[in-house]
DNA sequence: AATTAATTTCCGCTCTATGGAATTTTAGCT
DNA sequence: AGCTAAAATTCCATAGAGCGGAAATTAATT
């Protein structure tokens, strides 16, 4: 059902999860995505050892994303399809533990507990501190911005980033989300998922950028093509017109992937002998990276 | 009760909140502090809107702290006063949307779904976003560090921190949390609290560095001095040797104090007109960040 | 002022979340 | 290894926490 993630290096301390998305309800047309985190009356039979409030009160945090500095009462219990008094209690809470914080608006946005935890969270974060000095690395030898995307909830999701140093260049945030059917990025990780999730992608295609691959056998074959090379995915403009990426795989485990390591950068200043000693140096820092996470 | 704290501006989007703390039981001596939060049954008669199981599973998100990566359940069912199978669903749920994370040796730890909300709230937060380029010039112009804090839960706790560029620097963490009664930042927020507040922090006092003021009039004498000078404060090794600090308040409403914003540098660096000088850049600072923080 | 929308309060019912006790797993010793 | 103690996990009956509909209030819009 809900698209499996591919668990990280258990041993970095860092394990990705699902996460289970409704209906993706057309949202803005502006931003690029916006999932909406499910956790209203779709209680999935299953689902044992819940504390529903719990799971309501994080779902209710995770409505804001880089886009969504602030929602009203009304918009979030309409996210998380919740009756507006269950919505405002959460919410109450919430506000006064600091997770959330009210504006003389009547808005909601993140508080500032969100903001310290997550200087804690980063400052023990294995992933963040050991990956970065290699990506830093590969970005100085190829010039040229460095991602980390992981496969989250039916998106891929920017664990870090580095900037080219270039005047123009290809910048994302942490935490921004992108499809995974369109970018060197996400076929790198669609290139290890199970079918299941490979067709759940494909469903979802639509033309975003010039270079789109809209054809699902295409992209079917391009999947097969990239395993067969080890992982090594190309895009040219396939999310953004004139954005050329890289993408190499990071493997915990023979065939599972838990990160994608893109290279971007404007498609003029990459010819065929630039993207091979890229996909070399990639492949390189993919290595270092895999055995710093291991155990 | 609770020491209360002062919201901040309220139109920065930004309050700050309360929180209670159970009796500091002493904790690990190396740390400098350690607050535990209370979840427990001290469910204080009021308290509405509870949403217990919630107010419960964000305490256990701040058992963790930057000198607490990873806990078992066993500690946090302790820190909490809560039943191990209780922690232990919540632990669970946490777990499961990405909020914690289990190693093999069954500790938990902050999870990435913390890390990626962290960096959303620090993209949209306010005081993140323009206090830190003020910051930035303060420390441009004393060359010694500028840190910002505010008064949480009986503590002071770093918000924003920018380093000196000399090669022997003060340097402290977002997230850091710091007493009240000692140090130029704590007195600076103390002068403005109530009395109760005061004398709790009074009785807190134990000598950690050689500058520590241990004698309560003394102490009290202080906090009305630094009203009588607008807030200004200064600190000779108060909570660590050979460290002197200076501190100013910034203000959200007539003698409401929201933060205090120090200069902090080793005390061979610092001469009488020295502070003079770091004072009237910091209150200039002060006075510019009030402006900015206002609407 | 009138109308509409959003927020907040209230309350009775249901099913969730709880913690003690029992069981299993893990770790620590000899 | 075998044994013991501690920690982690499962189970379950029960209390009462959390829920959401509806009403009341407040704010926004015309």
């Amino acid at each position: 059902m809900a698209p499996t993630v591919p668990a990280a290096f258990p041993s970095v301390g860092k394990e990705l999860q699902w996460m289970k998305y409704s209906r993706g309800r057309a949202g803005h047309p502006g931003a690029t995505q916006a999932p909406v985190p499910s956790a209203g009356p779709t209680r999935n039979a299953m689902a044992e050892d819940s504390v529903r409030s719990v799971e309501r009160a994080l779902s209710l945090l995770r409505c804001f994303d880089l886009n969504t500095e602030a929602l009203t009462l009304t918009e979030l219990s309409e996210k998380l399809s919740l009756a507006p008094s269950t919505t405002l209690r959460l919410a109450t809470v919430l506000t006064a533990q600091g997770f959330l914080q009210r504006s003389k608006v009547k808005t909601y946005s993140l508080g500032n507990a969100v903001y310290l935890l997550g200087a804690v969270a980063k400052s023990h974060f294995k992933l963040h501190n050991t990956v970065l000095p290699h990506m830093l690395a590969l970005r100085d030898a190829c010039k040229e911005a460095v991602t980390l995307y992981a496969m989250e909830g039916g998106y891929r999701v920017v664990y870090e980033h580095v900037e080219s140093l270039r005047s123009m260049r290809c910048v994302v945030r942490v935490s921004d989300r992108f499809p995974l059917w369109a970018g060197a990025a996400g076929k790198c990780l669609l290139a290890y998922a199970d079918a299941e999730t490979v067709e759940e992608e494909i469903a979802k295609v639509r033309p975003i950028a010039p270079g789109t691959i809209l054809d699902p056998d295409r992209f079917r074959r391009e999947l097969a093509e990239i395993r067969r090379n080890g992982g090594r995915a190309v895009s040219h403009g396939e999310r953004e017109e004139g954005i050329t990426s890289t993408a190499v795989p990071i493997f915990c485990a023979p065939d599972k992937i838990a990160f994608a390591l893109t290279v971007s950068a404007p498609s003029s200043r990459v010819d065929s002998t630039g993207l091979r000693s890229i996909f070399e140096l990639s492949i390189q820092a993919s290595r270092d990276i895999e055995r710093l996470l291991r155990p």
